[in-house]
DNA sequence: CACCATCTTAAGGAGTTGCTAAGACAGCCG
DNA sequence: CGGCTGTCTTAGCAACTCCTTAAGATGGTG
């Protein structure tokens, strides 16, 4: 679950970044003044920084270097202005990327995957988010609308082999080779308990589906219900 | 042997401290920027701080608060105004004692000795904290709940081991590989055995468990109870 | 409606884990 | 040198979880 500290002034755009990344599941703080920010830096150590460029306390490119001198946090800048040269100018201060206002929250989230995954820590620490299904790959947990899920350890490999092609049909045959990694070790039948067991565990039934879908003759899909 | 970090622009002032406490034994360092300063104190996390009030780049009050934000080193500040109110907000803005320049060099230790003294508490490493565990891994010392843990040479390094990955599964093979240094030494069974020694050190059970969570069909977990 | 694919449930067997006990080994001290 | 202590390793069994198989129930399709 990767950290994100946002420094901007504006209540409302923090508010509304804050609200959108905590549902991804990103652990988000905000401070409204450089100061602040600053103090967070060090005492949350965020895996990157959301930075508006419009303080009034401090100038960006001044906090922005400041930062630079005390770590090496990912730093996305978000800027009103637009001009290539004040782009140019942020970027060589030290910032890893830059968004200009106003931005949509998937061009915010990725660029934050972007950078995240440039940081190198990216895949160790992001869960998987299907719905309300979150899927910690390394801790192997997966928890549903916030309860903790009880896995066997196929039906986890099972969800996570799933859940890596959310909205793409699988084969049983694939799902077999994939995640039991035998050639052709038993019956293809066997893919249907384990998937019967993972749908209850879901709370829900073949007929009264969110998450798996049959798709008949074809196999069976994992689709995000929102 | 304690460190000093002075920020002073002036270069006459800034060599002659330098000079004055290399000999009297302390390590010193020395910046002429706020930035500069800033980066040095993140960096070289010197004991205490010299830092003038009349800096060119940032105003030294901001300076101050920035230095408060990240940090508690003590500051003595030296500035040239001999007024008593800002002597008051100075000290207010977070320094820890002050000076009124010109200073003599002794003045100078003697308010250093006296601020050294006063934070003379935090000399140590810091330990990593699981929960009620602490481990200070360079005195090969662990704690549970306060407590001493006594731990084997093994029990301790697979603690230290499991402690750097809190919250990832980590298996059986993975453990014999990196505790055990030995690329197929023996039975991974032995490695269940300092498990379960481990677990009753730590007061538990593997059914009832607040610290080693058992992964079935991967490995174990140490995890955070809070 | 007949057929086939899919779903669900139950039960035995295979594999994993937890723990105890006993032997091997090294370091220490008298 | 010999016993003592602490540690590590191995073996073995009981308890447990998980996987597979089989068989009947359910649902979709032409």
């Amino acid at each position: 679950m990767p950290s994100v500290l946002i420094i901007e002034d504006d209540q409302r755009i923090r508010e509304l970044v804050t609200r959108v990344l905590s549902e991804k599941g990103y652990e988000v703080g905000g401070a409204a003044t450089a100061l602040d920010g600053l103090q967070r830096i060090v005492q949350d150590s965020p895996d990157v920084v959301i930075l508006d460029m419009g303080l009034p306390d401090l100038d960006g490119r001044e906090l922005l270097k400041m930062i630079r001198a005390i770590t090496d946090v990912p730093v996305v800048v978000a800027t009103a202005r637009g001009e290539d040269a004040e782009v140019i100018r942020t970027l060589d201060s030290g910032a890893d990327d830059y968004l200009i206002k106003p931005f949509s929250v998937e061009q915010l989230e990725a660029r934050l995957r972007a950078v995240l995954r440039r940081s190198a820590a990216d895949s160790s620490i992001m869960p998987i988010v299907v719905g309300g299904i979150q899927i910690h790959v390394e801790a192997r947990v997966a928890t549903l609308d916030g309860g903790a899920l009880q896995l066997s350890p196929k039906e986890f490999d099972l969800l996570v082999f799933l859940a890596n092609r959310v909205g793409v049909v699988v084969s049983r045959r694939q799902i077999m080779a994939e995640v039991w990694r035998q050639p052709y070790g038993g019956s293809e039948k066997t893919v249907d308990v384990h998937i019967s067991w993972l749908r209850k565990k879901l709370g829900e039934t073949a007929a009264q589906s969110r998450y798996i879908e049959t798709v008949h003759g074809v196999g069976i899909k994992l689709v995000d219900p929102t």
